[in-house]
DNA sequence: ATAATTATGTGGTTATTACCACGAACCAAA
DNA sequence: TTTGGTTCGTGGTAATAACCACATAATTAT
C-alpha cells in the first residue's frame, strides 16, 4: 500500500508512519480504481467509510427528482470525502460522488472509531482529534457563510461579510482573498449588482474601496 | 460541584460519573454566576474554553460596527456555547455572547484535549467522540440549509428542501416538521411569497400540499 | 358550539435584484 | 506601446420577491 503520499493528508496530521500504517489496518483501508464518469457513492445510501482521493479526482454533485444537476464540490488528489457520512454512518447521502477522470480512492471506515476497544491507541485519538479539527473548522466557515447570505439585501450581507473580516483581522482597513466575482458568489449576489451596491455604500459613506482593499467607516459616534 | 444536570449533557453522552468528574476535573471546570444582561464573551476575543448553562439563558449576538445587532440563538439550560472557539482556540469570536437572566455558566476549558498527556484515559476519547459526533451533525445541519438557500429563486429552494426529505426518508410523500412560517425563514424568503410560490408549483404539476404533508410528481419520464 | 387566536392564502404595489449589453480600467505578453 | 484578455463598473429592463392589507381556514380555548 502505498502511504507515501497520506502523510500529508490532513486526517493523518502529526502522526508517524507506523500509527498512520496501524490506522490504516484499523479502519479497512481498502484502494479501488475507477474509470472516468464513474459513480463512487449513490445519494440516499449510507456508508461507514469515507474516501480519500490518492489519485484522480471526483465531483460532489445533487441529483433531484425532477432532474436538475448541482455541483457542490470538487474533490481533488489528496483531499478527501464522506467523512460525516462515513463517521453518522446512520446518515443517508443527499449526494452523489462520480469521478472525473480515471481515479484511486482509498475507503475508510472511519465508522470504526467508534469501537471501544480502539479507544486506548494513541493514533485513535490524534486521528479523531484531527477529524475533530477538521469539521470545526468546517463548521466555522459554514456559520459564517450562513450569516453572510442571512440578510435579504445585497447592502446587509456585504457589511456582515465585511465586517467579519475586520473583526478577524482586528483592522478597519484590510483585503479581502476574493475578487468581485468570487466575492459575489460566496455572497450568493450578482456580480455587477455587487459593484453597483458598493458603489451606493461609498457614496452613502460606509466604506472606501479599491479592488479587494476596504476600509470601514464607522458611524461618527460621540 | 453540582454533576447531577450534567448527565444529560450530551458532551458527557454514555459517560460514567466518574468519568464525567474526571473530565470536569482535567478540562479546570469553574462555574460562574452573571448578572442578568453580562457579557459572557465578547467578540474579538479568542477563548480556550467552553461554556455549558447550568442555569438561566444566554443569547448569542452579532454587533458590527455601524451599530446593527442581529440575535445568532439562545442557549438555553443545559446547552452549551462556544466549542468551537474553545476548541480551535485561535480563532477570535465574531459573536457576543450575554446572558438573558441571572446565570450560572460552567466554563470547560476543552483546549486541553490538545494535551497529549490526557489522550490515554477513556473518558478523553469518549469526550472527544461525543464532541466530533455533534460538531459533525452541527455540520450536516449547515451545509444542508447553505445548499437550501444557494438557489435565487423561490422556487428553487423549496424544489432543493424537498428533494432532500424526499432523499432522507426515501419517500415522495411525507411531512416537513416546519409550519408555513418556519419553513419559510428556514429557507430564508417571505412567508407569503412561499404560499404564492407553492400555490403555483401545485398548478404546474411539480408537487401537491396540504399544510406540512407533501408529495412530489416525478415528470413523467419516458 | 362559539369565540378568540393562530396559520395560511391571495391581490396589489413597490423595492430590489438578476440579467444583458457595453465600455473603461487593468494586466500581461509580445 | 500595442494587443489581447481579464476584471470591473454602469445603464437600462425585466423578473422576482418583499411588503402590506386583508380574507379564509384551521386550531384552541371557553
Amino acid at each position: 500500500m502505498n502511504t507515501i503520499e497520506l502523510k500529508n493528508a490532513l486526517i493523518f496530521h502529526s502522526m508517524t508512519e507506523k500509527e498512520t500504517d496501524e490506522a490504516l489496518c484499523a479502519l479497512n483501508a481498502n484502494e479501488k480504481k475507477y474509470p472516468k464518469g464513474a459513480a463512487v457513492l449513490h445519494s440516499g445510501d449510507t456508508t461507514e467509510q469515507m474516501g480519500l482521493v490518492l489519485e484522480g479526482s471526483v465531483t460532489i454533485e445533487n441529483n433531484d427528482i425532477w432532474g436538475n444537476k448541482t455541483i457542490l464540490s470538487h474533490v481533488g488528489t489528496g483531499e478527501f470525502f464522506a467523512e460525516t457520512y462515513g463517521l453518522l454512518a446512520d446518515e443517508p447521502l443527499l449526494v452523489d460522488v462520480v469521478t472525473n477522470e480515471k481515479s484511486r480512492i482509498l475507503f475508510l471506515r472511519i465508522g470504526n472509531l467508534r469501537n471501544i476497544n480502539i479507544s486506548g491507541e494513541p493514533w485513535a485519538y490524534k486521528l479523531i482529534s484531527n477529524l475533530l479539527t477538521i469539521s470545526m473548522h468546517k463548521n466555522l466557515a459554514l456559520s459564517g457563510r450562513s450569516f453572510h447570505t442571512s440578510p435579504k439585501t445585497i447592502r446587509g450581507r456585504v457589511m456582515s461579510y465585511l465586517n467579519t473580516i475586520s473583526l478577524r483581522t482586528g483592522k478597519v482597513q484590510f483585503d479581502i482573498p476574493f475578487d468581485r466575482q468570487q466575492m459575489a458568489d460566496y455572497l450568493n449576489v450578482e456580480r455587477t449588482a455587487l459593484s453597483k451596491e458598493l458603489a451606493k455604500m461609498e457614496s452613502d459613506g460606509l466604506l472606501r474601496f479599491r479592488k479587494n482593499h476596504f476600509e470601514l467607516l464607522a458611524p461618527d459616534s460621540f
